[in-house]
DNA sequence: GCTTTACCTTACAGTTACTGGAATGTGTAT
DNA sequence: ATACACATTCCAGTAACTGTAAGGTAAAGC
């Protein structure tokens, strides 16, 4: 399978595909023409990392997921720990953006937008 | 005022405001030492600049901000469109991380997590 | 005066996860 | 033979810093 189908049939760009072969992720095998062949257990490897590249887990965490997926003699508690530290991360981010649209639609409300000068937004941006 | 202040005063890193110098955001004097040299003008718009990152705007909306903030002749409406355009972004994105965290709730929730191999995070992840 | 220590300087590399583009080779259809 | 789509490698660029090296300067202590 070449990489333009390997990239349909993952959901990945084949840029990505590449980039993902550069750091060690999935290594295809090469036809004589030099055109990489990814194999069902390629795509499958694909499929896999951008799912979880999906729910957030950086390249890293894929490589350790992908590592543990591989692992027969693996405990579920690893990967348990790893996606509930991820799950912590994730809600971090999301109170911190909360607080920011709180703060946001608190000055975007009191500025009346309009052709004027005075602007609460820049006020409390430039509050002492 | 010497760069580490200026530092302290703002409540940026040292290196942060180099760099914002090195793009143009704030230019403070120099000494004949060549050490930077702030003024209580400078720090004010260093202190903007915090604080409008903070709330997640990019540098370069910084900089947009910045502008305004200096020109007299601005109109609200244009640091509200802004600031509007930037309040949709965050929600956007809370969106996608709410999602991400309530997928990975339910995964981690059915993930006994013990020495057993068996995970059905893995298999989420896995499955065709 | 000398040394230590803290602070300052520039310059360059590294981070994350790709993405774009150039120059070139290959396969297929007409 | 000629398009055309698709493949290859390599290099640069993105955002917003952060780390590190190699060195200059200032203030304090002895």
């Amino acid at each position: 399978m070449n990489i333009g189908a390997a990239a349909e049939a993952s959901g990945l760009p084949a840029k990505t595909i590449r980039y993902y072969e550069e750091i060690g992720l999935v290594s295809p095998d090469r036809r004589e023409n030099s055109y990489r062949d990814y194999s069902d257990q390629h795509i499958h490897k694909l499929r896999f990392l951008q799912r979880a590249r999906s729910l957030g887990f950086s390249v890293e965490e894929c490589r350790q997921l992908l590592s543990l997926y591989e692992d027969e003699s693996r405990a579920s508690a690893d990967v348990k720990r790893l996606a509930q530290s991820h799950l912590e991360d994730i809600k971090i981010k999301i109170q911190e953006l909360q607080s920011m649209r709180s703060v946001l639609e608190n000055l975007v409300r009191s500025c009346h937008g309009d052709e004027r000068a005075d602007c609460p937004i820049l006020n409390d941006l430039a509050k002492v």
